[in-house]
DNA sequence: TGTTTGTGCTACGCTACAGTAGCGTAGCAG
DNA sequence: CTGCTACGCTACTGTAGCGTAGCACAAACA
């Protein structure tokens, strides 16, 4: 919760051993993923003994998730004018994600650690409805707009759209391109169809 | 290797003993994921003594190995006579091995475990190019047939195709549906144009 | 300056797990 | 029937990791 954060004016002390402990869980995550994130491993890396650690967190599930909390990125949504303009920014802007750390090789580990993991997976779920919501507006903008039809559904939009590219990411693991991303939104908008449709 | 199996006549008790402890490494998988897969775990579970075990494998990674490697299932690619035909009955194959034990709940893990553990990053790797194949095949066939384009690239179709079913699998978690099939194989036809193009 | 509070440190206890050694037994094949 | 081989079992060693207790110290704060 935010609550802790920005109450009461906390002792410099406390900010900075948080600041460290979670700088480091996210760089063990990204670098050697959920399995090499022990607290030990934690304290060690950042510095902070391992006492101070569970003086801030209850358990080592808390601390990766906290980790995980302080990079999930948000999703940016311009209205470019047209939907093949925006969803060519949110495609660049996911592509980027999916390719930079740290988010990038987080996603793994988060995929399979929300399989068997129910607080983790919430986590998973808030991120991926955070990625569609954009794809959702672009469409209902261009439907407003008139440029396609009313009965598009945005969930299909953002999936044909999405899909790829995390497949690109997870599975084939080949580089997001920005050909690939230029193919991809045009094979989109072939489905969409004008507003006759 | 698979020599090792077809080479001599096998002692019944080394079969056994090797299927009961394949097995039982496959359900801990599935049910539990990789974490829960422990070499005493899978003897508990099998039956079979953890020395026993280590008779047959050099150490946990090789067993998990064989484990994933006896599940790995192939791909079927039948040609229907269109490249319509051939998409759909290819993507209802996948959806099928993505919604349905033991492979559907080993995914996950496999994804995950294949960023940090290179043995299992090649087998994921063989997974998905096999995944790939009989799309290649049906796009080549559409080709020669003069369905579609010769410079159809089949990469990219076996992308636009997979990406939106392995997206639902881990991603947003919905339900495979007929239609959610239909529509996405409809999506990738529209992309590919006719030979004109 | 004195008091409070957060930290570091050492030292724990506990559990889970990897992997091994040696012995006795039971099933297989000739 | 006999030798061979695989197996089960017990008992280890060693390690890694979680989470805790208690004390001394130092930084923040009033």
């Amino acid at each position: 919760m935010a609550e802790q954060v920005s109450r009461d004016p906390v002792d410099p002390r406390v900010t900075r051993s948080r600041r460290l402990i979670l700088e480091a869980a996210v760089a063990l995550l990204v670098e050697r993923g959920f399995g090499a994130a022990t607290v030990e491993a934690i304290s060690a890396r950042s510095g902070v003994a391992k006492t101070t650690i569970y003086r801030h967190w209850p358990d080592k599930e808390a601390v990766l998730r906290s980790a995980v909390e302080s990079i999930v990125p948000t999703a940016t949504a311009p209205d470019t004018g047209s939907v093949r303009g925006d969803l060519t920014h949110f495609a660049e802007d996911l592509a980027r994600i999916l390719t930079t750390p740290p988010t990038s090789a987080l996603i793994p580990g988060l995929v399979a650690a929300a399989e068997h993991d129910t607080g983790l997976g919430r986590l998973l779920a808030e991120f991926t409805a955070g990625r569609r919501r954009p794809v959702h507006d672009a469409v209902a903008r261009g439907v407003e707009r008139g440029e396609i039809s009313a009965g598009t559904d945005p969930e299909a939009v953002a999936e044909l759209l999405l899909g790829p590219l995390f497949y690109r990411r997870l599975l084939s693991r080949m580089p997001v391109t920005a050909e690939m991303i230029e193919r991809t939104v045009e094979a989109v908008e072939c489905t969409l169809g004008g507003p006759s449709r």
